[in-house]
DNA sequence: TCATTCAAGTGAACGGTGTTAACCGTAAAC
DNA sequence: GTTTACGGTTAACACCGTTCACTTGAATGA
């Protein structure tokens, strides 16, 4: 099975890239464990002596960056199968299976969560080829709701409405997301992008943090609450209790098995 | 000036007492310049060896959990006296006021902050004599809800029209908290509670880990928008007006003066 | 008052961590 | 075919949490 590999690399481009991908394992392997990921423990899973891995990254956080872009982009893939899973034309059932995929994977896998969220500022190194991509996971997120105002078109903030920093941060926004494929007049949806994730955040870290009720926390409750009072800002009021139930159905099962 | 210390007590428990009030103090020293809390700096900065530490701790965790501890309490405090810089009569304005002073705090002591509210079930443990006292701040809060309720009286969801589950951790509590105050039929309050605290912990812990645009987190704008969605929730629509401003006030200001 | 007890501190040590330095073989590059 | 430089090594440093054996001095009981 030819052509598996990047053949426009030097073979020592590529033998360093798969490396890259062995830490990242490795590392994975380590936080299903513990919560503690230590370069010198990932260098001994990989066979290596920690000084080796200097060669990779230049110190333990830009180990730990790494880690968790690659983590999000992995975990991010795995909600995107999960609103694959339902029609193209049900975009408010993506949006909510994806969410609550996200919700369910942070609760099975939270020392992997608690490096890629609860991390200060993670995507300010990213020193890795791959730039300053944005975590993929908010992108989905756009796009879900993107796609859901595109069907059913609910109202959004008008641009000028909002303070001016707001404006300000929409019109020329930091990070160079897909923020620009929206036109002035619509960036408000990224507002109302920033209100559910801002929501959706709160419920996921205190459940992961064990900051609740474990009762709650196991029936899911509150974070079908913050979907439902969520819900109307998007224009999905309607729709909840269909969704209510596509929520019910995802809490039951694994995280990962569509 | 005598009897400034409990004279119950014999003189080695004065001292003992004395230098757990020094650990204490000596952590928040370190925290405030590092993220990083040793037990060894600990010690050091009290001109102890680390080993000394053990007589009263027993081990690192358990010193993080007394630190974590202290630092609630101290912070309700500030909280307090935001809440207390208001009139008795308006609850709404006193709620608001504890809440900003929360997410000032948070911001402006980002270390203390992640040792209290992003570490993992941090109640857990708390081995000091003080009990398994829930964290203090969580009960600042829900007094300053249910004040609000008792002036304002807003409808709060009847306890019956709850899920099971959440019913039942109304109805017996697992942190025996201020909630036995409450008749059965108005338990719907500490649900309503747990969905502001919920969106409060949201926002301020995106704003103290730096996931958000700076120039947002600097502004407090969405800090005012996640209040002003949950206002009506509290029947502080038609206040919210003067609340905003009064919000807009306290974020000028560096926390803790009053 | 004297002997005893015991809490509170010490220093040394163990295994762990991130990180740096000097070194070396081998595969790529010219 | 030589040279370069990449990817690995070992040794060492400073720091971490933790344990153990030991001292000391103050409170306690006879």
């Amino acid at each position: 099975m030819p052509h598996l590999v990047d053949p426009t690399l030097t073979r020592r481009e590529r033998q360093r890239e798969s490396t890259y991908v062995d830490i990242v394992a490795a590392s994975r392997e380590l936080l299903a464990e513990s919560p503690e990921l230590s370069l010198r423990a990932v260098a001994a899973k990989m066979g290596m002596t920690a000084p080796a891995l200097y060669r990779y990254v230049a110190n333990y956080q830009e180990l730990v960056d790494l880690v968790a872009f690659e983590i999000d982009k992995a975990a991010t893939l795995t909600f995107a199968e999960a609103a694959d899973a339902l029609d193209p034309d049900d975009a408010p059932g993506r949006l909510v299976a994806a969410t609550t995929e996200f919700r369910q994977w942070a609760l099975g896998n939270p020392h992997e969560f608690a490096i890629v969220f609860a991390n200060p500022v993670a995507e300010a190194a990213c020193v890795r080829r791959d730039l300053l991509t944005l975590a993929s996971s908010g992108l989905l997120m756009t796009d879900l709701i993107h796609d859901v105002w595109r069907q059913r078109g609910f109202a959004i903030p008008a641009i000028d409405d909002l303070p001016d920093v707001v404006r300000a941060s929409l019109e020329d926004p930091l990070i160079p997301a897909k923020v620009e494929d929206l036109a002035r007049e619509d960036r408000g949806l990224v507002w109302v992008y920033m209100q559910g994730w801002t929501q959706l955040y709160g419920v996921v870290v205190l459940e992961v943090m064990g900051h609740m009720d474990p009762r709650v926390i196991e029936s899911g409750e509150m974070f079908i609450d913050v979907i439902r009072r969520f819900a109307p800002t998007i224009g999905l009021a309607e729709e909840m209790p269909r969704l209510e139930t596509l929520i019910r159905e995802r809490l039951g099962r694994t995280p990962g098995q569509p």
